[in-house]
DNA sequence: ATTCGGAGTGTAAGCGCTTACACTTAATGT
DNA sequence: ACATTAAGTGTAAGCGCTTACACTCCGAAT
């Protein structure tokens, strides 16, 4: 059943069916209706390939991530499909994994499908050295990406991130006025926003005239048992409070706390980073920085809307994160 | 830049690039190789669309669930597309909401694509009036769909269940041998797994000849606050365990639980569903049945691509649960 | 009465690819 | 030496749609 079966059987002609379906003002309404009667009974749907072909896009957006299984990737990423369909776009989702390599090979299966825009989440996409960048500016040549909590320099190449640095910095401060000096840092990765992360956390300390002592910066896998058992392995490490740069870090840091009998926040104050469902699902709840997937992805689609429709957008954007006070924290 | 482009440049036809792209044993490899050196040097990519309208396909599938913000299905997501790649599909991703209408027009939308086949994750896809059936076999008449957790009658429509029933009804068991007597049963909805689940418990009760006690099911949100305020309300609620439909639900419990004081599992055991990452994350960590999403999510794939290879394929498969034992309960 | 313009519709030329079929070589068998 | 075949390549006809352009009406303007 194609365009020609349903112009025969309405007695018109195909281009008057392809105007009834695209909805165009050109055609009467009394066709209209006779059209879409003859295709509402036959169960007709354009095909979207040869659509695709003559329009030249299909309404498809690409969003890709190291690992949907990730709370807070998965989030944003709900967030985003929810939020897409409004625009009448469809979403095509790649995990592309954490390895590089695989990170490759996921670019380029995009670049065979025909997507409109691909908006990467996760600043596992942050390269500094041009060699790097490769492969994200070939793709950057052909369709505008937009990066979520990643940042890169180019053309095309569009990032809206969370003020990481500043809320680490603030938070850092905060544990300093309570009196806290010896704070374990805990980062998931070298990823662009664990190192703003980790920036703000040292600028903190140095403002405030305290040394930064790297025996205090862990990079332990980011899973709560992996952290708790990286903690377990330390010989001597003495430490009053503790700034993760993900929840579960910070889960498994209290996992930690408790096997070595302390109490939280009296002897160890802990800061998560996410507000994700752990945060209020540990004992006891646990404090954490909130850095907005919602405003950041609206953020992200309301650029891809307008550069889409042809205005031009600005090639960075900052959010504020927000401090989520729980009971990990006496402030 | 376009088949004709590389065919002029290469100084062959359009068919032998063509042929090249589709990697064809008719072509000999020197002209293989001199093709090839032409599509990369000018970064030729075939036209999708183009290709999806010859070829009638474009590997994509379509995986629908409720919500990927919901771990469980964001975990049974993640290994779908992991998993697929591998077998060269691509996957788009709709959020369906969990209300009916919203469902339905998910439904329309994916029609409109030109996909595969259909995924569904979630018993929320599961219906037994006709009424409702209506909406999924239209779908299942363009295009195969497979249900995971889901449960439907129907020409290519496929499910792939975990074996709710018998999990909980093996571990009502358990608590009845401990010497539980009232047993709480939280159910998150009043999807297929949900009956299920709750069939397995009033059986397992029956069984046991142990009266069901109405008042002793319950359906909060699927939240954790959401399930602890609920509890909070009941007036005079008695129990000395919780079976819980999901992890989040325990999880509230849990929360309910410390709320009035009581210990865990002395006075009262608990056990959730899923065996999430919110199950190691709470304390004490929680005893939960795993329904294996790998396992299910595996099985659904090796079906999809048995039947696009052309072979038939059981439309029912059951997959057996794994009970995981932490510190929730005393068994 | 005649011209003009706009609304509605049809014709046909793409869009970029796949592939059946035809064709050209060159190798093999007799 | 000639027929036969296989390997490699080209030609052209789709695939199902969009849309520029042409055309036909018919009412309004002159």
């Amino acid at each position: 059943m194609n365009i020609y079966d349903i112009a025969k059987l309405a007695g018109v002609s195909i281009a008057t069916v392809s105007r009834v379906v695209n909805d165009s003002p050109k055609v009467s309404e009394r066709t209209k209706d006779k059209v879409r009667q003859v295709m509402e009974d036959n169960g007709y749907t354009p095909n979207a390939f040869a659509r695709g072909l003559g329009l030249g896009s299909m309404n498809t957006l690409g969003i890709v991530c190291p690992d949907v299984a990730d709370i807070y990737m998965a989030n944003a990423v709900s967030y985003l499909e929810k939020n897409l369909q409004g625009y009448g776009y469809d979403c095509i989702l790649y995990c592309s994994g954490y390895d590089e390599e695989d990170k490759q090979q996921t670019v380029e299966r995009i670049l065979k499908k025909q997507i409109d825009a691909l908006i990467m989440v996760g600043s596992e996409y942050t390269y500094d050295t041009p060699e790097q960048n490769g492969y994200l500016h070939n793709v950057a040549e052909k369709l505008p990406v937009f990066l979520i909590n990643g940042s890169m320099e180019g053309s095309n190449i569009y990032s809206v991130l969370a003020d990481d640095f500043q809320a680490v910095y603030d938070v850092t401060e905060e544990l300093l006025f309570t009196g806290r000096r010896e704070i374990l840092f805990l980062s998931n990765a070298h990823s662009y926003s664990a190192m703003s992360k980790l920036r703000g956390y040292e600028s903190a300390l140095k403002e405030h005239g305290i040394p930064v002592n790297q025996k205090l910066i862990l990079y332990p896998d980011n899973a709560i048992y992996a952290t708790r058992d990286m903690l377990l392995r330390q010989r001597s490490l003495n430490f009053d409070s503790v700034i993760a740069a993900t929840d579960e870090l910070a889960v498994g840091a209290l996992k930690y706390i408790r096997a070595r009998g302390m109490r939280v926040p009296g002897e160890i104050s802990v800061v998560g980073y996410n507000n994700s469902e752990l945060s209020i699902c540990c004992e006891p709840e646990l404090t954490s920085i909130d850095n907005r997937v919602e405003v950041l992805c609206k953020t992200t689609i309301d650029s891809i809307m307008a550069l889409l429709g042809g205005s031009t957008v600005k090639q960075k954007q900052m959010v504020k994160c927000h401090l989520i006070r729980r009971s990990t924290t006496d402030f």
